[in-house]
DNA sequence: ATACTTATTGATAATGATTTTCATTAACAA
DNA sequence: TTGTTAATGAAAATCATTATCAATAAGTAT
C-alpha cells in the first residue's frame, strides 16, 4: 500500500526503485515499532534473502533524508528508526512493547517563550518524547 | 570545590578516589558543555598524563550511575556527558557553542494528561529539550 | 524488445566507538 | 606498615557504521 508512495517517493527523488528498496521499505513503512538497521536487515531478509547490510543503512539514510522515517532516542540507545509522523509531531513510547504513538497538541510556546524570557536563550527548536505504557501493556 | 563533592559520593558509594578519577571529575563538573569520552580523555589528559581512555569510560558509567552526570541526546550524536541538573529539570542547548542551560517550569502535565486520555497509554516519564542560541552566540 | 549508461548492489575491508580481559598498581582499612 | 582487593592502563575483542570496488541491474534511449 503506502510501501508504493514511498516507493514513488524515492523515485520522484531520482533514486532507482530496487528489489533491496522494496524489501526495505515493505518492512519499514509498517512497523509500529522502531527497528534498528540489523532488525530490518535481519526482517527483509526474510523476503529477500541476497539483500546486503550495508544496503539497508543506505536506503535508511535515504528514507530519513527524505523525511518519510525519522530517528528514536531511548535510554537504551539511539540507533533504531520509525515510520515518520506528518508535520509537527511527538513521539510516545511504549516502554513495554516499544510500540511508537504520535501526538500533536504541542502547546510549548507559552513554556518556550517564559524559558527564553529567563535564560537569554533564542529559542528555534524543541524535541519532546513521552515514555509509558501502551493500552494493551497497561491491562497485561 | 564542587568536584571534590563528587569525589564524596563516589567514596560514600563505596567507590575509591583515585587520581584518574579525580582528573576525570574535574573536567566533568566544571564543563558549561557537553563532553564526549573522547574529549574528556583529552581535557584530562593534560593535568593526568597516565589517564586510560577507558578508565575514563568507567568513570563516566559510575557519575551516570550516581546521577552526577546525564548523557545528551543531540542530531548530531548521543556520547556527550554533562553534569545533571537537580531535581526534575529539562536541557537547552545552543547550537553554535554547545553551551548547555537547564530549566525547571514545567508544565507538561496538562498535556500529558489530555495525551494520555487521547492515546490510552499510561505515561510515565518524559524528555524535553529545547534548541536555540544562547545570549552569547545570539548578539555574534 | 535491445542496448547502453550509470546508479545500485553486496562483499570485503576500514574506521570509530565501546567493552572485555588481564596482569600490575595503588586505595585504604586494619 | 601491611594485606586485601578495587582500580588501572594496554591490548585485544566486539559492535556499529562507513568507504572501496568490481559486478549487476534500473531505466532511458534506441
Amino acid at each position: 500500500m503506502s510501501a508504493d508512495i514511498w516507493l514513488a517517493q524515492l523515485h520522484e527523488n531520482g533514486y532507482r526503485i530496487t528489489r533491496a528498496r522494496g524489501a526495505v521499505v515493505g518492512i519499514v513503512e509498517r512497523s509500529l515499532r522502531a527497528l534498528t538497521p540489523v532488525e530490518v536487515y535481519d526482517m527483509a531478509r526474510k523476503k529477500y534473502r541476497a539483500l546486503g547490510l550495508v544496503t539497508v543503512y543506505r536506503t535508511l539514510e535515504k528514507l530519513e533524508e527524505l523525511h518519510l522515517i525519522q530517528r528514536v532516542h531511548q535510554p537504551m540507545g539511539c540507533q533504531a528508526f520509525i515510520s515518520a509522523g506528518h508535520g509537527h509531531q511527538h513521539l510516545l513510547l511504549c516502554q513495554n512493547c516499544g510500540q511508537v504513538a504520535f501526538f500533536e497538541g504541542d502547546d510549548l510556546d507559552i513554556l518556550t517563550k517564559s524559558i527564553a524570557k529567563k535564560t537569554g536563550y533564542q529559542i528555534s527548536e524543541h524535541w519532546l518524547q513521552l515514555f509509558g505504557l501502551c493500552a494493551n501493556c497497561r491491562t497485561n
